[in-house]
DNA sequence: ATTAAAGGCTAAATCCTTTTAGCTTTTAAT
DNA sequence: ATTAAAAGCTAAAAGGATTTAGCCTTTAAT
């Protein structure tokens, strides 16, 4: 590594006191000479100091560091990662990554350890309830920032995209075409993404008049195989050929297009399929997808920038509405 | 956080090196008494005591983190982090991400900032060559894999797919399919990625008796927009209907696909379109397009066991070709 | 000439762990 | 009864930065 404060004031021929407090700018309190000052600010380029950052760690019990918990890192955790290293790094910060695979107990273990490892704050995409995040709460002195998945309670910061909203617009354009027979491939059905999501289905639903048959829903999980497992259900079970399906996230529909493709290479022909979440590829498709958009960069740096607002800002926390934006083919 | 070591002593009734020597396994080498040691060990136990991790880093000079620096957290490098995440844990490693946005100046600074943040050592994607890599080397202390894009040389440490070898796999099957008129989209022309998936082109195209025309190969760079342009020339200045187009990377698709929409709905009609890269939606487009998958998983895995080797198994560097798959669909 | 204030800097403690060198007590050997 | 060896433990240093309390010197005020 580089030099250290101490072979720094030896060259200088001061104290590491005074090596610390200038390189601080801590000068004019503590009334270090002009002259002494310059004399250190000089050498201390010409080595290019960089205070260790453990050492500074340990003394100041601040890392610099977050921790980020995150299901996957897919194209939209994955760009979510992304800005979130970019804004982090803008202002010091460096980003610790983990990945649960959507495992609640990989979960827990991923927040002690990073906890352990003394990250100053962690940024999570959660699949706990409310009385787990208490309890977590309660053992854990870092902020906390959810992302993506909230939890409901007035004192708990997150950053979520409308997902009530977004799904509502999306299921609203279908119901004003006429379509009337749509069929819910839902996620994990404890998360607030899956619960806003089928909200807002429901309510369009409704608003439109549309009959909502709760045999048309269902919820097993977000893998790609149980996208395909509730399109299977949906075809062999209730309908061969549903009027409209739509895929509460990307990678169901990546699990009904590979049911489609296996077992009912005609679907498209009688089936209009909309999902949430976009890809650029579904512009391609025949015939083409809508989808709603999620913002991830701007989840990202709100995320981040609740968190900095509480680490050095002495902000409380805050809780932000992504709007999605929907994408009409 | 937890306990002290100084506190745990304490509580124990001893001083704080026997707590350390007990915790440390190292009883029996500084005979430590049975009695003494589940004592410790109980109290340590009830109090779920866990080392302060920068103390220990900074005592040990190893802070079990390593640093990953990749140009975009897309669905390869995001697959690719993640794997390296998942192995890094279960060996008590932590890994750090940054991203460069595919910019050498960004890199530099990255690798600084991580050198400087204690990393024990770095994956990296690298935009870097020989020299500058040399450079680098002689700075820099800690080890070093590079991942996805190798640097020639015996001593450097690298995880690349075999891009020669799966691009020769793939355009070969056009070729002894009668196609002649391929062209060639390509990256960033010093990288590796690019310059083997290249020479897999060529060289396919002359075991196959096709004449290789260098017209009809371009390198501008592997974002969305540079497809977009490649296209875009092909069509415009050489060729209003290619037999047959191979893009070297699932952007450089993107981009093509964008062009197609916008102005030559029909380029499926006539032109074969190949690519680097896989998507599960390739599946779905018509006709469908014939790919490369780089195995992600097999070149996360054994970047991180290099680095591991070298970090804790005092083995020194390795090189890895991993073999991609060919998707014919 | 004395005292108070200001100027300029530093010793030492602190954060927490690991590790070296060595101290004291007990046991065994002669 | 000595002495040597073994048993059982610990003080203190080290790692590198920050920060508190305060020391010494010079200048200004009375």
């Amino acid at each position: 590594m580089s030099l250290s404060l101490e072979e720094l004031a030896l060259k200088a021929d001061v104290s590491k006191t005074t090596v610390s407090l200038v390189l601080n700018g801590k000068s004019s309190i503590y009334r270090i000479s002009k002259e002494t000052e310059n004399r250190i600010l000089k050498i201390a380029k010409e080595h290019n100091y960089k205070p260790n950052s453990i050492a500074r760690a340990l003394r100041l019990n601040k890392s610099l560091t977050i921790g980020l918990i995150i299901p996957y890192l897919n194209r939209h955790f994955g760009r979510v990662a992304e800005v979130i290293e970019q804004n982090a790094r803008e202002l010091g910060y460096q980003i610790i990554i983990a990945v649960t695979q959507d495992c609640l107990n990989t979960e827990h273990d991923l927040i002690e350890n990073l906890y352990e490892r003394n990250v100053d704050g962690l940024i999570l995409a959660t699949m706990m309830n409310r009385d787990q995040f208490n309890d977590l709460s309660s053992k854990i002195k870092i902020p906390i920032v959810l992302v993506d998945r909230r939890i409901d309670g007035d004192d708990i910061a997150w950053v979520v995209s409308d997902d009530e909203q977004g799904t509502y617009e999306l299921v609203s354009v279908l119901c004003q075409e006429g379509v009337k027979d749509i069929y819910f491939v839902g996620g994990i059905e404890k998360l607030s993404t899956s619960i806003d999501r089928l909200n807002g289905f429901k309510k369009a639903l409704l608003d439109q008049g549309v009959e909502c048959n709760q045999s048309k829903i269902q919820q097993i999980g977000y893998a790609v195989a149980d996208g395909y497992e509730m399109t299977k259900n949906i075809i062999e079970r209730f309908s061969k050929t549903p009027e409209a399906i739509f895929t509460s996230a990307i990678t169901l529909l990546e699990g009904l297009l590979q049911y489609a493709k296996e077992h009912k290479p005609d679907l498209f022909s009688y089936t209009r399929v909309i999902t949430y979440d976009d890809h650029p590829m579904l512009d391609y498709l025949q015939p083409p997808i809508f989808s709603v958009r999620q913002n991830a960069e701007e989840i990202a740096k709100k995320s981040f920038e609740i968190m900095h607002g509480i680490l050095e800002k002495n902000r409380s926390f805050a809780q932000e509405l992504i709007k999605p934006e929907l994408i009409l083919r």
